[in-house]
DNA sequence: GTGATTTGCGAAACCGCTTTCGCTTCCCCT
DNA sequence: AGGGGAAGCGAAAGCGGTTTCGCAAATCAC
């Protein structure tokens, strides 16, 4: 009895019923009588029986696939999107096809036919980020097309990503909380729609506060170097600053650096607060923390995302997810 | 005009050929007149024809699928090794189906049945690291399994993984190249196969050159908090030691923090060498490199679990890949 | 020149499930 | 009692390819 392997039919023969009946028994679809359909599933699991996937998902038209856009799936915000993006579809027994750096290509015609020729059930376009927009693919498809990390410049599309201008309230509102008054501000490049946004909503809650920033913000870059160099002028020119919000993790580890090199003490004399949290990123909670800095959701969004994707008709428009900060030795 | 799907019938139709003739003829299978083949190839791109691949598989039994198991998806290394095995499949049109912490499922037999349901190509198991073994699941599938970034009791296994002993050699080796000869180690429990192996692979290159550690081996776990007890307590031991071996990059961390709290600076007193390459893990080398670390591969484990997996036959056994030494400032 | 292969192609079965449609029965209403 | 509608089920038509098999024509061997 090497029994290969159990199909419908098999289970409508053993029950006494037609296939057609079977399908819809075991589904749930159609009109059966209650006794039929215990009838029938009984008999499948007495059986073993198993739809076979690939047949249905032939005869449905759905592939219980969902396709994948990144700009470089290498990218460790992008990684940890996808990651669990990948982890809440496969609880629900979906498969993800992913298209690595083809977000970025200039024809990017040929990988969407890919992907309709394999009649996926939705596309997920993670983005390198809030900087800057991500092209709206979103026509191109007949299936749900949905925007992780990232924005595009089409108000319709739906979008799930950061919430910058309250990563910038947040940070500033705890470093008041901690009793802090003369803040400064190191970031990104000013055309950067992340370090904007951020920008932005510091200055609000500065202002409600009736402060302003103790020196102009210094824009620059996401790096390390950066964070040292920016850190060490402005500790220069405004000596008693007393905290500083860097618009990322790394430049508020070069800023740390120039802290402690001009002879202050984090956080006795200088608060310091990042944007990112890099270190559980990395570290997956299992070590102690230092850096206090605000997680922007990557996980939440891909969460989210997930949900989402599926749902009969998400409305259109940005969905921001809520940004936490994460205290820590340097406020 | 509002065509809806081109299907293989219209193109056999439009050529003037039989089904099974266009069929043959896309996909280079049987005899076919090399005439007709570029007619049926021709037709179909004037008809924009692209198979529906739901159909292929279910015909082929086969779903342009791989089964990705993981141990918890959200941890950091894991994480990499996902992301790109994704990558790297996707490239070649290949689908994952992500089972998230089913692999540490007491009873795993639900998911392995749902995984052949859906006519899987492969199955990729990655492992929590090199610690300890994962549980050997080859026999429960006939499509072939592949451990990555584990290893499993079973020698005839498929596995591609970290190479520890030569993480330890490299390490010393590194240490050795810079002069240094008082060399301690620190890393995480004893029964913990990487710590083993790591230790091992550096006591044989100590031993060639006529060394031994300059205090016993300290055991411990794998976080920052023991490397700072550690270092601590082997400096008190012997406080003309020139180099610490950590087993990881967070008691290199927690390491670095007790040398210079013992007033020493790192690295001319002490050289300081970790192993995880997370700095690179995290900042993706946009980022001045700080700790001399060594990567394990992860990256280059997922490329090769991907290739090997659609081979004809892998041969079994464990397949290492090739650590890196990566030089900056603490040694 | 005849028989044995080989080559090129088409007919049709098949993969296993979903879904439409139609046929009985049964129930209810008037 | 007769008619209309709903409930329960089965026959059969897909879904869109792949693959086996058979047949006619072309090629080969001797």
């Amino acid at each position: 009895m090497a029994e290969s392997v159990i199909t419908l039919s098999d289970v409508a023969a053993a029950a006494g019923v037609s296939l057609s009946t079977a399908s819809k028994a075991l589904n749930g679809t159609d009109r059966i009588s209650e006794a039929t359909r215990q009838h029938v599933r009984v008999t499948a699991d007495r059986l073993g029986f198993r739809h076979n996937a690939l047949a249905r998902s032939f005869a449905r038209g759905r592939s219980q696939t969902i396709g994948v856009l990144t700009h470089r799936a290498s990218n460790p915000f992008t990684r940890v999107v996808l990651a669990t993006v990948a982890t809440e579809l496969g609880a629900k027994e979906q498969a993800i096809l992913l298209y690595d750096a083809r977000l970025g290509d200039r024809d990017i015609t040929e990988s969407i036919l890919q992907l309709r020729a394999r009649r996926i059930d939705g596309v997920i376009v993670i983005g390198a980020g809030t900087s800057f927009p991500s092209p709206s693919l979103t026509s191109r498809f007949e299936v749900p097309v949905i925007y992780a990390f990232t924005f595009t410049e089409d108000p319709s599309d739906v979008t799930i990503t950061a919430d910058d201008d309250e990563i910038g309230r947040l940070a500033v509102r705890h470093l008041l909380s901690k009793g802090r008054r003369r803040i400064a501000h190191l970031t990104a490049e000013p055309h950067d729609n992340a370090a904007q946004r951020r920008a932005a909503g510091a200055q609000e809650v500065l202002a409600e506060a009736g402060l302003e920033w103790a020196t102009p913000v210094r824009f620059g870059r996401w790096r390390e170097g950066f964070g040292a160099e920016a850190a060490a002028e402005v500790l220069a020119e405004a000596p008693d600053i007393d905290a500083l919000f860097c618009g990322s993790d790394a430049i508020a580890r070069g800023a740390e650096r120039a802290v402690q090199a001009s002879g202050r003490s984090v956080p006795d004399d200088v608060a310091l607060i990042g944007v990112d949290n890099w270190e559980t990123l990395m570290h997956d909670q299992r070590v102690t923390r230092h850096l206090t800095t605000i997680d922007v959701g990557l996980e939440e969004i891909g969460r989210q995302v997930a949900a989402h994707l599926l749902e009969p008709d998400p409305q259109p428009g940005i969905r921001y997810v809520a940004p936490q900060v994460i205290t820590a030795e340097t406020t």
